[in-house]
DNA sequence: AAATAATTTAATGTATACATTAAGGGGATT
DNA sequence: AATCCCCTTAATGTATACATTAAATTATTT
């Protein structure tokens, strides 16, 4: 669903039905027929399964015979999964940028974000840390390019979200992050690609171990 | 849509459409609007429209307003991002396999896939040999169990199926290749996860290069 | 011949009708 | 109390009607 594509049922739909499974509104394990979640949007069936089949290939629900649309939930080992990935994709991601010797314009976007994460720490504004936290990661694939990628990082970021939210504040102040970007990014302004991958995959390891533990600690089987 | 789904219009369109584009019997950049390839598949518009949602959602078709789905083609571009990432995530899997110790059982799928792949090329088999080739990589995956992941790269296997099967007589006998699976599975074997990341993701690369520097050289630019 | 305007055609998005069938509820039986 | 049977309800899958609007075609003007 592209910006300026023109607004219709289906991509409000789409939109809405999103952001009530990202802000817990529709919390995992929520479940409902489709005629029930199109009288909650307004319009009817046809838009809203439409975009459920959507929401279904994002992995934010899954759409069971007779029984409507299911918010997933997402339990350690979905995040195991998803840490597992991640710290496949995205050092390699970032070192392919570090390799190219990015322009101080080009890692701009990155630079922001990490601004916003110091002021944020500063501040103890752990929404607004989180939210840069993502900017970070998601401008790095911005800047690579790979467009699959990106796609399919972006859907994984999606389904991770409220796991991120909820144990947020169980983690501590991400002073220890937030120095793990810091060298990230000086790996990157140095062209070090070799560098860049290692820390970032530390970094991944490290702070993916953190959430999972948690998870396991607060017996959260599920979010 | 699972196989223990009942069998719908809509699983319906969706494997023809699939197989249809896969075959290059639709091939890329083809063109049509609903109604259209409704009445092809002598079904109504409803169920075709959710299969190409389906469709899109794995990268196969763009939907194109008022002007129908199109079937994306392959570019050297597409076929660069696709093995970047495959890059990544295939030797780490496979790793995780290894360091896991697999039992002959477990790595039976593989072993089978392997000794087919060496009756196909003794016998100069190439569509043989991709089938076997295919099913290497794929129950590697399966072996691994990261669910996201499989999902992710079959639907990356079935974009760059075309581009694979059309540059296949291109290549020259796998030779090499099939030398490569055999030295991966060893590694599997003895569950040695670092040779088997290390030969595997030297696998990758030399594979995408050839087939790259092939779609560059018959100026092949898109399938 | 080319450009512009007007008209026609047809695709899409959406709502809803309808047949099928699975789930739910209630009553009877064990 | 548990199970089974029957009936009712309602969800889904699909087809199609319909309004809107974009594309295509035709007519007119330059």
């Amino acid at each position: 669903m592209t910006e300026s594509a023109r607004q219709t049922r289906v991509s409000d739909a789409y939109a809405r039905l999103r952001e009530d499974i990202r802000s817990n509104r529709l919390p995992p394990g929520f479940q409902a027929p489709e005629p029930e979640i199109a009288m909650r949007l307004g319009m009817s069936r046809t838009p809203v399964r439409e975009a459920l089949i959507r929401l279904e290939a994002d992995g934010l629900v899954e759409l069971v015979p007779r029984r409507g649309a299911r918010v997933l939930p997402i339990r350690a080992d979905d995040m195991r999964e998803i840490y597992d990935i991640l710290t496949s994709l995205e050092p390699d991601a970032a070192a392919a940028v570090a390799a190219r010797n990015p322009t101080p314009e080009q890692l701009a976007p990155v630079e922001v974000a990490m601004a916003d994460m110091e002021h944020a720490l500063a501040a103890e504004d752990l929404d607004r840390w989180a939210d840069a936290d993502d900017r970070f990661h998601l401008s790095l694939l911005d800047l690579h390019g790979n467009r699959r990628l990106r796609g399919f990082i972006h859907a994984l970021y999606d389904q991770a979200h409220r796991a991120r939210i909820v144990t947020l504040r169980m983690r501590g102040t991400p002073v220890r992050s937030t120095e793990e970007h810091r060298q990230i990014l000086a790996h990157l302004r140095a062209g070090d690609a070799e560098a860049t991958r290692r820390v970032f995959r530390a970094h991944r390891r490290r702070a993916s171990a953190e959430l999972l533990n948690i998870l396991e600690k607060y017996k959260l089987g599920q979010l």
